[in-house]
DNA sequence: AACTTGATGGTACGGTCGTATCACAAAGAG
DNA sequence: CTCTTTGTGATACGACCGTACCATCAAGTT
């Protein structure tokens, strides 16, 4: 047997090529061809460890979110020991805004994927149910023990909020991404609301 | 010379024949042979009234634009004879979540034509911030109404709570997208904002 | 040493896409 | 009646895409 490659981390590689030219081109736009030169790699390659398109792109979402995932939770643990469930939530708010490089092309990939597979079938929707899914109870979660601990006002509905503050973190990461607004306005949208459910308690 | 063809109205057929395959099967997977078999006429035909594909995509999108706005007025209408500024936002909203076939279609295809602008730069971020700024404004100034009106708290600031209502309406919307939630219960959430904000008034 | 097998490169195939070209019919203008 | 212009069809071209095929090299195994 020849080299005796470590696939996983073969495929990790591609994988990360593919999220960088599709950070830089669209998602639409980036071919199989792309992601090996990208990857500095033949095509062969490419289909040798992918050995579809479709597997390729699969893949890629799934690194995406658990890329993401990782970053969200290094700015939770960089908001301090013992941090409340406000900085957690901040911090968890504001890690998925477009800021840097990174978290905008994880919006666009992100996005794109998810326009994907409304129409593409084969793109199952589960990595898009779930990952946001765990989000909402994550976030419905420390809520719920924010208000336990008496730090919002005593009918504050944990889980209405949480989907609401995840939407608007959404919505507003897109109007940032299109141009329309800047990041630092978004982040002082959600910290408004922030403020209003900490409020009340004390 | 000919039949003398009116040009708008043959532009607008094919264009909204671009946008209902859009809407089943993504603006991804749209070509121009797909736009002229929808819109019943020849290839030939869509070079012709528009000719490059770019054009035919603005055009589209311009019109998409157009269409929602006209819903969203009549949705407003048939709010009642004058009808408060509660009743226009929520109607407002509400048009905006993706409910019957024509609603979804505009978020998805509106959502693809955000992705694609984001990295082709043709595709002008002119309507991607212009429309969504005009939302922006009307529903800013029905705040300020309602707020003078006496119907919200004295405090309220109108900018501030209508990007809020929008980007979570947004992103409410792209989650009825991709099935993760369900019209009923978006828009349910929009109406607990609203509640929230048309308190203490009176 | 011969053989096997995993990793890799090169390249070709069939299809589709956007666009361009050529041809022609039909309807007024002179 | 001819001529010009507008609308329409058919088809071809060149590029690119995903995939498949074939060859080769290297590292163990027997």
């Amino acid at each position: 047997m020849p080299k005796r490659v470590d696939h996983g981390e073969r495929r990790t590689e591609i994988a990360e090529a593919l999220l960088r030219v599709a950070g830089r081109r669209g998602l639409h736009a980036v071919g199989m061809r792309d992601v090996a030169a990208e990857a500095g790699v033949s095509l062969r390659l490419v289909q040798y460890y992918f050995e579809t398109k479709e597997k390729l792109l699969l893949h890629g979402l799934e690194h995406l979110a658990e890329r993401f995932g990782e970053r969200v939770a290094a700015r939770v643990r960089a908001a301090g020991d013992a941090p409340g469930p406000r900085a957690v939530i901040e911090a968890l708010l504001m890690a998925s805004l477009p800021s840097d490089e990174e978290s905008r092309t994880f919006h666009l990939v992100y996005t794109s994927y998810a326009v994907l597979a409304v129409t593409d079938p084969a793109l199952a929707a589960q990595p898009f149910i779930r990952n946001p899914d765990a989000a909402e109870d994550t976030l419905t979660e420390l809520l719920r023990q924010a208000r336990e601990a008496g730090l919002t006002q005593a009918d504050l509905e944990p889980r209405v909020e949480a989907i609401s503050l995840l939407a608007m973190s959404a919505g507003l990461g897109t109007g940032v991404l299109v141009g329309q607004r800047d990041t630092r306005s978004a982040a002082a949208l959600l910290r408004h609301h922030v403020d209003r459910i900490f409020t009340g308690g004390e």
